[in-house]
RNA sequence: CGAGGUGUGGCUCAGUUUGGUAGAGCGCUGCGUUCGGGACGCAGAGGCCGUGGGUUCGAAUCCCGUCACCUCGACCA
């Protein structure tokens, strides 16, 4: 391919509204280019590179016996409210209806489908495990999509679905597919990838994990220890906290605290540090707007994912009205008597001597002793777990909070879409059951995205060599030089006959930006060929990523190349 | 959905406060000089100033509406 031709702009200026750098780069690289909110085209390099990656994620499937199929894109409503999800989706599920009114939906996900297609197939124990996935565009209505290609509406996504007999082969399978996430994240070039446990959102199902490369632009939080290795979402971590109660209990007394309403101020007022607090944090449920409230330690805030995830229902913060009985800002475990759900966060078992709201304005109480005045507080785990914080795993050492993006996720579904789908098999003995299914899901520009923010610099993209749109650049500096441009055609046309992808460079431009291009385009491998070099009969072969620059002999320079490719390719596949 | 910000050639932005013929740099086209890190000269092309209404002799500029985008939050396989 000569660059020459290659459709797409490279410019030199920032766009100003790319937040991150991936984003920059594939926008001023000619790799991307915007649509609308959250819609992108890709230009040939990009397409070059999620080929690539959806060959590598093809390969890996397929060595745990995964088949590749494909669902459709749009799909009837009908098939979506077998599952119940067509009303239990907000407005990310984009709804339409077709000629005949009939209501449609853009497949945001495709477990619906996937029961859909095997269901009558799998109706013997003997069909079983199997594994179908397919590489296809998803649409999800986001409502606030950013970073290019890191949260967009329409994407490229691989989904897995497995089905199995026995929760034993759910797991013995997920643990194949969890290794050959860790081949195809190595292999795309960012081994740097971590599992983390995660909170199983909407899909149901206990077990799941996230596939997250760190980067500070991440958008999920991750709690890691660094001593024994744990790590999960921050939604999914365990919040531990351990409270020495002060040996003497003092006794319980209301303070005067006007125009107090942050547990800080009042802590502030009353001398005391924040963690000897209880404060109280108020929802309400989305369905009837009931009251919710949670108690916790001054010091900790409310994770909202185990809320609901205790109630079993969607919830908003509180809208307190007047009417409600709810003394705002002031509200304490001891005589709270409106109407409302009452939890207690495990932060506050066994402390003693904490201040708390009174239940009525401008009034605190001090010498809250929660075993003798909460006699009855059943305490669950509520709180975000916190930077510093004590390690769920290892109750030994302290958490840190990183920033992570996520490309990949991985879940033990169990029944819920084949029970309400109504798929079942019958076992050896003749008696029915439904199938236990896992899924499996990559964001394929999502993971291109995630390796150039992975690895750049300020002049571009450094793309690995397995996913990199070329693996060799060749620039003709001087192309107005007979004997340079002789010499470059002749290896661009000897690397293209041994079978190397080439981007060949051979316009009149200054050399500045020739090397500006190609480092934008960040291809691993770059030929100059330049009447500086021939006058020493050399080419200089060099490396994106700055680790090497050697010159060889022009006549041998196509076979070290090939070299190099090969070199740099086994070593990802390691 | 809440709060804030921004919309002016392909890109980055000035001009808006105080209304008076639409600007610069990059990029693009042509010619010439340069030539190993985004060179230079000359000559060009390209804009209903997001959009609809209003005020005014006159609106990129003032007023009202609306749309889009960006940031933070909410939401989220």
């Amino acid at each position: 391919m000569k660059l020459e031709k290659l459709v797409g702009d490279r410019f030199k200026e920032r766009p100003s509204d790319c937040q991150i750098d991936s984003h920059a780069i594939m926008v001023r690289g000619g790799y991307i280019k915007y649509v609308a909110n959250g819609i992108f085209s890709l230009y040939t390099p990009a397409k070059r590179i999620t080929r690539k990656i959806e060959k590598i994620i093809r390969e890996e499937m397929d060595r745990i016996d995964g088949q590749e199929v494909q669902f459709p894109v749009v799909m009837p409503a009908s098939l979506w409210e077998e599952s119940g999800r067509y009303s239990s989706i907000g407005s990310e599920l984009l709804r339409f209806s077709d000629r005949n009114s009939a209501p449609m939906v853009l497949g945001m996900t495709h477990e619906e489908a996937s029961v859909q297609l095997v269901r009558e197939y799998g109706q013997s124990y003997s069909k079983y495990p199997f594994m179908i996935y397919q590489i296809q565009t998803k649409f999800r209505d986001e409502a606030r999509p950013r970073g290019g290609l890191i949260r967009v509406r329409e994407f490229t996504m691989k989904d897995a679905y497995s089905f199995h007999t026995s929760q034993e082969d759910l797991e013995e399978y997920y643990e194949k597919c969890h290794k050959a996430y860790e081949r195809i994240f190595k292999r795309a070039g960012v081994p740097e990838v971590i599992s983390v446990k995660s909170d199983s959102g909407m899909m149901g199902g206990s077990v799941s994990h996230e596939f997250m490369l760190l980067t500070p632009v991440g958008e999920d939080s991750i709690a890691i220890c660094k001593e024994c290795g744990y790590s999960a979402n921050m939604e999914a971590a365990a919040s531990i906290t351990e409270n020495t109660p002060d040996e003497v209990s003092a006794a319980m007394e209301t303070v005067h605290t006007p125009d107090l309403h942050t547990i800080e101020e009042v802590c502030d007022f009353l001398k005391l540090p924040v963690n000897k607090s209880c404060k109280a944090v108020v929802y309400q449920r989305n369905s009837d707007d009931s009251y919710v409230v949670v108690f916790l330690r001054g010091d900790m805030d409310v994770n909202e994912t185990k809320l609901r995830n205790f109630l079993g229902c969607e919830i908003h913060p509180a809208v307190i009205t007047e009417d409600s009985g709810i003394a705002a800002g002031f509200i304490g475990p001891v005589g709270f008597d409106a109407d409302a759900t009452v939890l207690f966060d495990c932060s506050l078992k066994n402390a003693n001597n904490l201040c708390c709201g009174a239940n009525k304005t401008d009034y605190h109480c001090t010498g809250l002793d929660m075993k003798s005045d909460c006699p009855n507080a059943e305490y669950h785990d509520f709180a975000k777990i916190t930077e510093g914080g004590i390690c769920p795993s290892c109750h030994k050492h302290s958490v840190t909070i990183s920033r992570g993006i996520e490309v990949g996720n991985i879940f033990q579904l169990g029944t819920k879409y084949t029970k309400s789908m109504n798929m079942t098999y019958l076992d050896s003995n003749g008696q029915s059951h439904n199938p236990i299914m896992g899924c499996y899901g990559i964001g394929v520009g999502r993971l291109a995205a995630s390796v150039c923010e992975a690895h750049h610099d300020d002049y571009g993209p450094i793309w690995p060599m397995p996913i990199a749109p070329w693996q060799v650049h060749i620039c003709a500096v001087r192309s107005d030089d007979a004997e340079v441009k002789q010499c470059a055609d002749k290896l661009y046309d000897t690397l293209i006959g041994l079978g190397a992808e080439v981007i060949y460079d051979d316009r009149q431009v200054s050399a500045g930006v020739m090397f500006s291009d190609a480092d934008l385009l960040g291809v691993p491998l770059r030929v100059i060929v330049s009447p500086r070099n021939l006058k020493e009969s050399c080419c200089e072969i060099s490396a994106r990523d700055k680790s090497f620059s050697e010159k060889v002999p022009v006549e041998e320079t196509a076979k070290r190349v090939t070299e190099l490719i090969k070199e740099l390719m086994d070593k990802a596949n390691s």
